[in-house]
RNA sequence: GGGGUGGUAGUUAAGUCGGUUAUAACGCCGGCCUGUCACGCCGGAGGCCGCGGGUUCGAGUCCCGUCCACCCCGCCA
């Protein structure tokens, strides 16, 4: 073994010949896709991540290379020496490299494959379990090898891109300091400082706030973070995030700035020119149309609140929950009186689900309105109900009545459901979308005070600011999300440069001024000392490679993902530790959920 | 933490009302074949039916528990 890697060098990749190489000598090296044994003709295609090539192994070329080639099986990597032929009539129009194939005069197997546990193909219809735990094999196929290459493009004009402005990449520690709010840290503890812990940033925002305080004016980073919450389809407990900071900008700088960002990533990966200005819509219209902060904007059906026009219906349901100071909202689906009973159940049910606690239905028929609600209301109401919603024979009204949040939430969910179901959404549009003026503060039910609805370094509208001690709720902040088709790529604000500021928005937090000391006192320090002011913004890069991959899970686009309970399948992490280990960090376990290991 | 779907050869699936030896395709192994490209033909091997318990004369099938995977809610400043 030993000729070809030592003597031979591959010419080409699997994927690049034509008809114009006919004629030419090249070395091929890679894995064996398929073998297919004549007698005195074995035929293989020979894989790597340029393509496939088809091989010819014959006893009339070399009966050595053909001895060879019989002991070729799936996955067997091999190299081969050959001339480009033309393959006359026997085209395969499959491939690429479909016109040509390797008359082969040298072959050597450079490593055997021990048979597969599953084959290396685009369609697979494999377990993901299986995939996770031999991840090697999946990474192979074509598919996760064009995602996997997606992203290495998408990364790359990031940098040039930025490189270009006159960002600067520069790297934040990855063993930071816990601090309050937000997701859940991942604790590293310390070996040197027993009983005490880094944290694994959940982002590097405060330390880009460093920098621009720092001097530093335009800085970027692609750059690991670490939640410690439950997982989904898009979300994992460590992603990739493009962290973009900048002093003496506006919204409207980051705003420029993004949009050029993503012009250029979907020019090259998708070839398509994206408007040179994105939609914005206010947090507040996004809301009362759609009912949620991420507005799917490929398709209508808006919503529409008429708790107004039914809060002295006799109609109980909707009579109460407006007394009760919830809303009466609903949406018009054109056309859908076609809709059968026991869809409409269906729907009622994933309502319920979601935890409505019913949903009602109108239909308009040419003689009148059919519905379980019709008799509770007055030909006054319906008139009124037929004008907001733009109600007309054939259409169909659903209506949810609840606390405001959920029934906004309900419904939103509902009209994506309905999108999806009708077939209302153009798959191949790319609609862009900031959403603005987001509420400074949000309240959290939970612990019974106001929290940060972006992060409490988040600069208030300044108009809004007098509003801080009054009416805090009512604050917008200057913060923005960039949506993407109904998802959430990225999330940003022009932040607090003001130490003064940032102490008083911490006291509204209810984090008193020890607790300031200790968890952010560098911040409050850093400003003291000439903070310039600064925006910035960070985006998804595993979600936006994800939807320009037209995958529907991050780990598709992931190389080495988490399963939704936050394992490694193919390392087995995380895992039961040595006592030794332990002891050297000052750490006892108090309990596990598996069984200890010796 | 809660809800849903699934787990049967290496892989993907079938398995009826609980019934005697658990099927098929692909893959794998052996043989044959000079033009295939999902090659073909002949033959063969391969099973802790996720795991544990229960009901039963008898369990892949019914019941209880549990583990794993996926999706959703909560959670994710």
């Amino acid at each position: 073994m030993g000729e070809f890697v030592s003597q031979l060098k591959r010419t080409h990749n699997c994927g690049e010949l034509r008809k114009e190489h006919i004629g030419q000598t090249v070395v091929l090296m890679g894995w064996v896709q398929n073998h297919r044994d004549h007698g005195k003709t074995v035929m293989v295609d020979l894989r790597d991540r340029g393509g496939l090539t088809q091989l010819v192994f014959d006893y009339a070329i070399s009966p050595e290379a053909l001895k060879t080639a019989e002991s070729m099986r799936s996955e067997f990597v091999i190299a081969v020496q050959g001339e480009v032929a033309s393959r006359g009539e026997a085209i395969n129009p499959k491939l690429a490299t479909g016109e040509i194939e390797i008359k082969v005069r040298k072959a050597e197997i450079l490593n055997r494959s021990e048979p597969v546990p599953f084959a290396i193909e685009d369609e697979t219809g494999v377990n993901e379990t299986s995939r996770l735990k031999h991840r090697v094999l999946d990474l192979r196929r074509f598919p996760m090898q064009r995602n996997i290459m997606m992203r290495h493009r998408i990364s790359k004009v990031m940098r040039d891109y930025c490189d270009g402005l006159g960002f600067l990449e520069l790297e934040t520690p990855m063993l930071t300091k816990s601090t309050p709010e937000g997701a859940r840290d991942f604790l590293v503890p310390s070996r040197i400082h027993p009983g005490e812990f880094y944290a694994l940033p959940q982002s590097p925002q405060l330390f880009k706030q460093l920098f621009m305080v720092a001097g530093y004016d335009r800085y970027f980073q692609i750059v690991r973070c670490f939640r410690d919450e439950d997982l989904r389809a898009d979300r994992q407990p460590e992603f990739t995030q493009f962290d973009m900071e900048m002093s003496f900008a506006s919204q409207e700088d980051i705003f420029q700035v993004v949009e050029g960002l993503i012009r250029n990533i979907w020019k090259v990966v998708e070839g398509v020119d994206l408007p040179a200005r994105f939609p914005r819509m206010t947090w507040r219209q996004a809301m009362d149309d759609y009912g949620i902060d991420k507005p799917d904007t490929r398709f209508g059906l808006p919503l529409r609140e008429v708790s107004e026009i039914v809060a002295d219906s006799d109609f109980k349901v909707f009579r109460e929950v407006v007394k009760g100071g919830g809303i009466v909202k609903g949406l018009n689906v054109k056309g859908g009186v076609s809709m059968s009973r026991s869809e409409l159940d269906e729907l009622s049910a994933f309502a319920q689900q979601l935890g409505a606690k019913g949903m009602a239905w109108v239909k308009v028929n040419p003689d009148g309105w059919q519905s379980p609600i019709a008799k509770f209301l007055s030909d006054g109401e319906k008139q009124k109900l037929a004008e907001k919603l733009a109600l007309e024979t054939g259409d169909l009204a659903i209506f949810i009545a609840d606390r405001h949040h959920l029934a906004n939430q309900v419904l939103a969910q509902i009209r994506l459901q309905l999108g999806r179901q009708l077939k209302l959404i153009d798959e191949s549009r790319w609609n862009f979308l900031w959403v603005v003026d987001f509420p400074l503060f949000e309240w959290d039910d939970a612990n019974m005070r106001i929290s940060p609805a972006h992060h409490p370094f988040t600069s208030p509208v300044i108009e809004d600011a007098g509003f801080l001690e009054t009416n805090p709720l009512q604050v917008r902040a200057q913060s923005y999300d960039l949506v993407l088709n109904g998802n959430e790529l990225g999330s940003g604000s022009v932040r607090i440069h003001n130490s003064e500021l940032q102490s008083k928005i911490f006291d509204l937090l209810g984090i008193g001024e020890e607790q300031q000391r200790v968890k952010f006192g560098f911040l409050l320090d850093a400003f003291r000392f000439g903070a310039p002011p600064h925006a910035g913004i960070a985006l998804g890069l595993d979600r936006i490679t994800m939807l320009l991959a037209r995958a529907t899970s991050l780990r598709d686009v992931i190389a080495f993902p988490k399963t939704a309970r936050g394992q490694c399948l193919l390392t087995s992490a995380p895992s039961l530790v040595d006592d030794d280990q332990l002891k050297e960090l000052g750490l006892r376990i108090a309990h596990t959920a598996k069984p200890q290991a010796v």
